[in-house]
DNA sequence: TCATAATTGTGAAGATTATAACAAACTTTC
DNA sequence: GAAAGTTTGTTATAATCTTCACAATTATGA
């Protein structure tokens, strides 16, 4: 038999649609879905959410359609989601705020356990629960959570040298919240969020008239 | 000759990434880039690049590269940000006070003219020189300003709600801030920020080892 | 129980997107 | 001003992704 093709990563980004979709159903006590049904509520063709979870193995019954329960545990088994992963928070502004302002977290996989900030005024004051911090304390913090994921909240300006920084405190992951683009050690990874761009994609759009 | 394609949408978003770059290289006093530079600050090949700006019409120099200013103006040319476009910001909690703090709408090619929030207790208050309105406003507004964009970043469970009594109103694009995908009339165009997913998406290439 | 309907999973075909290869155009250097 | 070096724009090729088509499987109902 050929060797089964790794899932392609946009596939791996309608997991997360559907699982996050999946959620909401059992949350109204939806026991199953068809690929048809969960197509007509994700945007996403029946066909196209059949090839991703084809990827992930078995999980459907032909004639019946997919247990909501056990759809979300294969897709969380197969994502890696088996615990809540702890993550810290670089810049306490308006995002970093609303960030862990955020009640959600849980759900998605994630705990904000720590929270940092240059800015003396901010350092103490407590959000949420969770106390903001002086940076001088994120080496040690890092260390003794053992945590290797940051989310960067500060100026663009800011982000490259912080990332370099947190690299050498062994940080892996970093997931950037401002419109630029940054270089990581070989060994690390970097998401964006631009949370502009997608309006600006959204006018081209619209004046084209692209209905996608 | 075959007639041309049109531009592929993840063009389109690259396009949107190219411009935010120039920006920085034009206000640094850089004059001049070629796509191989481009690249490495973008992290896109420098042939995909002058693909996509292919679509755009002809814009370098062989031997030369490209004239930054020139480009971000071609670029800006066409996709339509030929001016700002009015939008308005409904649902004014930790993402909305975030938005509207946001100091570079300008430079992205946005005003937002109005804010509104359904809370009494929120409405009147300013915000970076925009006072909050209550909701009942929002069809007179829309209509004095003709607006036909609305940015909605209040909770996933009130946002098809609104989507429709904003479609009434005449508005055209919206751009939702809420993991939840929701359904616009046919002449409506749509599109998403989930600010948790790359987070979650960044997780699985960590966990898989998937540097991209 | 058997026929009919519903639905999945997947190989093959089709469509889209990225990369390679290279001629043509321009710049720089001697 | 000729030769060498850059860099673009584009056609051809390769890779990736989506859709089609349909056999296989299960549910439903007479
Ligand atoms: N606010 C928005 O709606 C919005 C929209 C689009 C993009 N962004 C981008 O998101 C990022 C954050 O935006 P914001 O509005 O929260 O900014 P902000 O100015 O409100 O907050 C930035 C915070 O980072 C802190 N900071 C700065 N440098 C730091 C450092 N080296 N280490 C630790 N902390 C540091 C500051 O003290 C401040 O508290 C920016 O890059 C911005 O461009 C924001
Ligand atoms: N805060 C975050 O970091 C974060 C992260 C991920 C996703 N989100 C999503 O973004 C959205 C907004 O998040 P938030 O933290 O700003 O929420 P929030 O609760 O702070 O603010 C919501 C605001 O919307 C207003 N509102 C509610 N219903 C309304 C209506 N029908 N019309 C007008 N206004 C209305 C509320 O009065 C409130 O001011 C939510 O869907 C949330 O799930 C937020």
């Amino acid at each position: 038999m050929r060797e089964k093709k790794r899932i392609p990563l946009i596939s791996v980004e309608r997991l997360i649609i559907y699982r996050r979709c999946l959620l909401k159903l059992k949350q109204a006590a939806i026991a199953k879905i068809s690929s048809n049904s969960l197509g007509k509520l994700t945007n996403i063709t029946a066909v196209n959410i059949r090839k991703d979870l084809s990827y992930i193995g078995e999980t459907g019954k032909p004639g019946f359609g997919y247990q909501v329960k056990e759809l979300i545990v294969h897709i969380e088994k197969f994502m890696g989601m088996d615990h809540i992963h702890k993550v810290v928070l670089i810049g306490m502004g308006n995002i970093g705020a609303s960030l862990l302002n955020y009640q959600n977290w849980q759900i998605r996989g994630f705990e904000i356990v720590g929270a940092f900030d240059k800015d003396k005024r901010k350092v103490n004051r407590v959000i949420n629960g969770v106390k903001i911090q002086n940076c001088r304390r994120l080496q040690n913090f890092l260390k003794k959570h053992s945590i290797s994921i940051a989310i960067l909240a500060i100026p663009a300006g800011e982000t490259q040298k912080k990332v370099n920084e947190l690299a050498e405190f062994g940080v892996k992951g970093f997931y950037i919240i401002s419109p630029i683009i940054v270089n990581v050690p070989k060994d690390c990874f970097v998401e964006y969020l631009d949370m502009i761009s997608p309006l600006e994609f959204l006018m081209f759009r619209i004046k084209k008239n692209i209905l996608k």
